[in-house]
RNA sequence: GUCCCCAUCGUCUAGAGGCCUAGGACUCCGCUCUUUCAAGGCGGCAACACGGGUUCGAAUCCCGUUGGGGACGCCA
């Protein structure tokens, strides 16, 4: 069978962490077995849905990769035809009007719960004539679910459950004002879109009962459903938008998509010792029937563990222009040409050194700005610990440093006035890194100088000089 | 309360009766490399929740306990 699967977020917020992991596997899936993948956007609700939740789906999934087969769907426009099958069943027989009140529910909700009975329906309606009903209200439809026997559903994450009827009650199909309620819709839907693999969190398990019990009223045949465990955050608790989740554009700052899409699909899912692979052995390998049972814990550690690594094995150039807006808002304006230039030269010393396009940024302030630049505490009293003397001998050097200005030329030729007074060459490295990078952690010093070059290297070793000749 | 699901290092996982004195990854800690910091290389700490079965043999199968999670809406 060629999968037909489908992500169906509400545009309530943003798309959370766990709605994203929801749609790789959907994707992988259908990519893994030539099939298709949907997007359809459940936004029935129309006091919560926003046409700003529908950008924040559409965005998240194209930053993550996830593209969807077709237009997406909207739920709400196919109100009509879900209101249809409710009304089908109703002259069928298989759905009937109730009458009771939200407060008569809750009433009833409390005392099942108070009885130790199951909290819901109690199906007061269910077999009522139409002359008992009363006028002034009006009623919802109610789904005339069976009594006895059990509902199974195989599972194909969780295995086979099976649930007593007895334990679920005639849900609402259709709204007192005529609306129609997810759980109807989607059934629907997920008929009418020829869905044949429900892949979702499993906080849905138990609607799956109830929405096999639809498809049975109509005599559909359901869709297979893989029921994956959610994604919990540190506390352990369930991850939701109303739950202390970050929508995914909180990471794209700072994350890649190829990383994140390697984390992702590792929480609940595995092959043998991979750790790091590619989304096409991703798709090649990836199967829902492996995904585990349990609960998974969100770990930001971890994450950013893989984002190093991709941030080492990205593109130079796709990098800047990655940092570029960021360094901008951190220079307060716009970055010359020759920023640009350096960055790119640099870029591939910079990357190994950082694990978020956000310490990437920071990390490579210093080669943009203008002069004089600032120090930190540890860089100051790095140089002021230093001998104003010592600073003017390498300033020296630096001047009358013949030859081509590399790397390479550089250490040479202080390494040999290392070595002729005698000292480590750290000790004239690390007063240079001070005052040329600002801080006492930096990419290779003589790099640095190289890619400054030597009127800039002069220049900010200069501005310290002074400064610290007028303490 | 009722129902459902889950349970291997701190975290993510490998493991589908003997290959397990339980493997990998992240974290942490050493060592190495080294102009700083990384990266890299090498090494270390660390787990089958508990109790019963089944079996010649169980992390793997069954039952129970405990612990965790989820669902019980005219939300999705």
């Amino acid at each position: 069978m060629i999968p037909i699967t489908r992500f169906a977020p509400s545009p309530t917020g943003f798309l959370h962490i766990g709605g994203a992991r929801t749609a790789l596997f959907n994707w992988l899936y259908a990519r893994r077995y030539g099939g298709r993948f949907h997007l359809r956007i459940e936004d029935t609700d129309r006091a919560r849905s926003t046409p700003e939740a529908v950008e924040a789906i559409f965005a998240g999934l194209q930053w993550l990769g996830l593209t969807w087969d077709g237009e997406a769907v909207f739920q709400f426009a196919r109100a009509a035809r879900h209101a249809a099958v409710a009304h089908f069943l109703l002259e069928r027989g298989l759905a009937y009007r109730c009458y009771c009140t939200p407060a008569e529910l809750a009433a009833m909700r409390e005392s099942a719960r108070q009885a130790g009975r199951p909290a819901g329906y109690d199906g007061r309606w269910r077999d009522r004539d139409a002359g008992e009903t009363p006028a002034g209200i009006a009623p919802t439809i109610r789904l005339r679910a069976p009594r006895a026997g059990e509902t199974i559903i195989d599972d194909l994450v969780q295995g086979r459950v099976r649930v007593a009827n007895e334990q679920l009650d005639d849900m609402v199909l259709l709204r007192a004002d005529g609306t129609p309620t997810y759980m109807l819709s989607v059934v629907v839907d997920d008929h009418d879109m020829g869905i044949t693999h429900v892949i979702r969190g499993d906080d849905h398990l138990t609607n799956a009962f109830r929405q096999s019990q639809i498809s049975q009223a109509m005599g559909w045949e359901a869709p297979r459903f893989a029921h994956i465990p959610l994604i919990h955050g540190a506390d352990g608790a369930k991850m939701s938008k109303r739950h202390g989740a970050l929508g995914v554009e909180a990471y794209r700052v700072g994350f890649l998509p190829e990383a994140m899409r390697n984390y992702l699909v590792r929480l609940g899912w595995g092959h043998g010792d991979a750790e790091i692979f590619t989304t096409e052995q991703a798709i090649a390998w990836f199967d829902i029937t492996d995904v585990g049972r349990g609960a998974a814990r969100f770990d930001l550690v971890k994450l950013t563990a893989l984002n190093a690594h991709y941030l080492r094995e990205a593109d130079d150039a796709r990098l800047v222009k990655h940092i570029r807006p960021l360094l901008e808002t951190l220079l307060g304006g716009p970055m010359e040409d020759r920023g640009l230039d350096r960055l790119r030269a640099a870029m591939a010393s910079l990357k190994v050194r950082a694990r978020t396009v956000t310490e990437l940024a920071e990390a490579a302030l210093f080669y943009v700005r203008p002069r004089p630049i600032p120090l930190s505490d540890t860089a100051r009293q790095q140089l002021a610990a230093c001998d104003p003397a010592f600073l003017a001998e390498l300033a020296a050097l630096i001047a009358a440093h013949a030859g081509p200005w590399t790397a390479r030329g550089l250490e040479e030729n202080f390494r040999l006035l290392a070595e002729g007074k005698g000292l480590a060459l750290g000790k004239l490295a690390q007063p240079l890194r001070a005052a040329l990078t600002g801080a006492t952690i930096s990419p290779p010093l003589f790099e640095v100088m190289h890619i400054l070059g030597q009127e800039e290297t002069r220049a900010r070793l200069n501005d310290v000089m002074r400064k610290e000749g007028n303490i």
